[in-house]
RNA sequence: GGGGCUGUAGCUCAGUUGGUUAGAGUGCCGGUCUGUCACACCGGAGGCCGCGGGUUCGAGUCCCGUCAGCCCCGCCA
């Protein structure tokens, strides 16, 4: 997109009226200075910056200037003072480009005040465009074939010392995530989160260009509403005019979408901000956005469709890439073959059934894993045997972190078999797996689901350990039939997804003989192994959907106080419908880079949902909590 | 709610077995310097060692508690 800026715009210096020390906020189009002259379109303006109060931005400045009498704006990113040569590096969000200071061409005032500027003070300079000495050019930036000759300068305001740094130099560490999140105004204007949010706004330009071409409408949802089904805590907030009520900032607009359904909208998305009020992760954040889609009379290949043509579009944006259509793996392929419901096929190596061969072993642990019911599965690893105990050992910590009571591993070196379970190989095991010498093998017994985990913690710790090279670099997965039901713990049923999901029509016969194996018309997008968001074709049945609420434990009077509105929609006459939903902050640090979600967002949460550079939340009054007619317990902060 | 890591100058960090006056780089302040781009050189200021308590003749260092940030489990799609 900015190699759109070519050379030409405007050659304009002299006509640029200087605005003095009126408010720099006047409407561009109603500048002195512009009018009377062509007005710039919209375009061109895009492509210089240009405003009443500068020429172009300062990244802007290229060669094709030189020459030009242009007047720039900027923050002072650097400043090298030469003492009778003072290079100014100003930055916008453009660019930085070197300003230069000297007596030959700046007047004397320029001279006097560019010693004493500091960094992040905000200037105003006029002067020439030049190219640089050539042995002066500097390869390294984007505008390094010029300068900009100071003729005249000014502060148009004073920083105070940056507390955290904005220019970094190479060697520099960044400051604490906590100054970073305390000053998030200066940690801001670094140029990797101006460029990470400039990327993130283009991909939701994209996915609205998308969407709207193919006759999708955006229609906003409340975010003050009623607490919503997904089972995270609800974010509450105080009605003043119902003293004791509450609305719940929505945890997505999941009902509202297919209501909107059942109204007849057809095609809806919404970029979406969602709020849970659970505990922070790396890759969670109490508010964050979604892509929200959701279409009636479809069925899960159009929602597939869709949504890999709008990831080829995004990807197209912010330089990746999505080769469509993408594999899929049923549910229970992806936890047979690799554990875990979200694998990163960026790597092809899979879990096995070695049962059949390791059961025969003479050792009680396999054995009595098998006797119990369970099986023996684990990972064959080509080349695993140069991997040291210590290595080995890490990786079964991961196995153990993940639930597994241990991890069985074998080295076959020199033709015999080695390590804790290469202990009890017979003569034709080896030969019997297919693993030869040099290969390691790392073997879970037991129930499926304590297996499954441990072996997906040990396959990504195996591919870490061995630095496998990914056999490709963008991995676009649907995992599809989710179950619609899972364990909840003490003989209940909850819901795996939430509770709208349309079963399998296969399995319908099985809802209440056998729910745990009712397969829904349910789907998670995955990429690289994070699971970018979910969906499914919805319930458009009231009765299905009250007994499918029923299942789930609740009483008619909850789901009549609850779902009431959901279910009175779906008896007018509802369409069948689907949707699906994409975490666009996961999105953006998947493709556009970053640690966490706090890099993907301006103005994130810590660990601990605190807002540091705001200061929220924070206590209030008395008073106000008296309006909400809300009294707190003890220890539970308030005053004012 | 639980576990782990971190907290020393504005910033990034070092600080030995518990031992005299807590260091470095950078930034900041003052000075010299006309082609730098991590400018260079000279000089200077700057410390509640997160906070509270304890052990000890003596604590940045050991112990307990607490606060904050980060990572993880629980929780949460």
């Amino acid at each position: 997109m900015h190699d759109e800026w070519g050379p030409g715009g405007y050659r304009s210096a002299g006509a640029w009226t200087r605005p003095g020390h009126g408010p720099p906020f006047r409407a561009t189009p109603s500048t002195p200075g512009i009018r009377g002259r062509e007005t710039p379109s919209i375009m061109t303006e895009r492509r210089t910056d240009a405003t009443g109060w500068r020429s172009r931005g300062l990244g802007t400045v290229t060669i094709g200037q030189a020459g030009d009498e242009l007047r720039l704006c900027g923050w002072v990113h650097r400043r090298r003072d030469l003492g009778g040569l003072v290079f100014l590096d100003l930055r916008d969000r453009s660019g930085i480009l070197q300003a230069s200071v000297g007596p030959d061409w700046s007047g004397e005032e320029a001279v006097a005040s560019a010693g004493s500027l500091g960094a992040e003070d905000v200037v105003l300079v006029e002067g020439v465009v030049v190219p640089r000495p050539d042995d002066a050019r500097n390869p390294d930036m984007a505008t390094g074939e010029v300068e900009f000759q100071v003729r005249s300068l000014e502060r148009l305001n004073r920083a105070e010392t940056p507390v955290i740094p904005v220019y970094l130099s190479p060697e520099e560490e960044l400051p604490s995530e906590e100054l970073r999140l305390r000053h998030r105004v200066l940690d801001l204007r670094r140029v990797e989160l101006q460029s990470r949010l400039a990327s993130r706004h283009r991909m939701i330009l994209a996915m609205r260009n998308y969407f709207d071409g193919l006759g999708f409408v955006e229609v906003e949802t409340p975010i003050l509403t009623k607490p919503t089904p997904e089972g995270a805590r609800d974010f509450l907030v105080p009605s003043r005019v119902h003293p004791g009520e509450f609305f719940a900032l929505p945890q997505s607009p999941q009902i509202y979408k297919q209501i909107l359904m059942v109204a007849g909208f057809d095609r809806y998305f919404q970029i979406a901000r969602c709020f849970r009020d659970e505990d922070l992760r790396a890759d969670r954040q109490p508010e964050f956005t979604q892509i929200d889609v959701e279409a009636s009379f479809v069925e899960e290949e159009d929602i597939y469709r869709w949504m890999e043509g709008c990831m080829a579009d995004v990807a197209r944006v912010m330089g990746g890439t999505a080769e469509t259509p993408f594999p899929r793996l049923t549910h229970a392929e992806a936890m047979e073959r690799f554990g875990i419901d979200r694998p990163d096929l960026r790597f092809d190596l899979e879990v096995r059934d070695f049962t059949p061969v390791l059961g025969a072993l003479d050792s009680n642990i396999l054995q009595g894993a098998v006797e119990a019911g369970g099986r023996i599965r684990g990972i064959h690893l080509p080349g695993g045997a140069s991997l040291s105990r210590r290595q080995i050992e890490a990786i079964e910590a991961k196995a153990k972190g993940a639930g597994a009571p241990g991890l069985l591993w074998s080295k076959i070196q020199e033709g015999s078999a080695s390590g804790p379970l290469g202990r009890f190989f017979q003569e034709d095991t080896s030969a019997a797996l297919g693993a030869r010498d040099g290969d390691l093998l790392l073997v879970a017994a037991g129930p499926d689901n304590v297996t499954s985990p441990a072996l997906a913690a040990a396959r990504m710790a195996a591919i870490e350990s061995l630095e496998l090279a990914p056999v490709r670099d963008h991995a676009w997965l649907w995992v599809t039939e989710f179950p619609v039901f899972e364990d909840g713990g003490d003989g209940s049923l909850a819901a795996n997804h939430h509770p709208f999901v349309q079963p399998h029509p296969d399995d319908l016969h099985l809802l209440e003989s056998d729910p745990l194996s009712v397969r829904g018309q349910a789907y998670d997008l995955v990429y690289n192994g994070t699971e970018l968001g979910s969906g499914s074709i919805r319930v458009h049945d009231a009765g299905l959907q009250r007994r499918i609420l029923g299942m789930l434990g609740l009483s008619e009077a909850e789901i009549d106080l609850k779902f009431g509105f959901l279910l009175e929609a779906l008896k007018a006459g509802a369409p069948p419908h689907g949707g699906i939903a994409l975490g666009v902050d996961r999105l953006v640090v998947r493709l556009a880079g970053g640690a966490s979600l706090r890099d993907a967002i301006a103005f994130p949460k810590t660990t601990a949902a605190r807002a540091l550079f705001e200061g929220a939340p924070s206590p209030v009054p008395p008073v106000e909590l008296a309006d909400l007619g809300i009294q707190l317990m003890k220890g539970g902060g308030g005053g004012g």
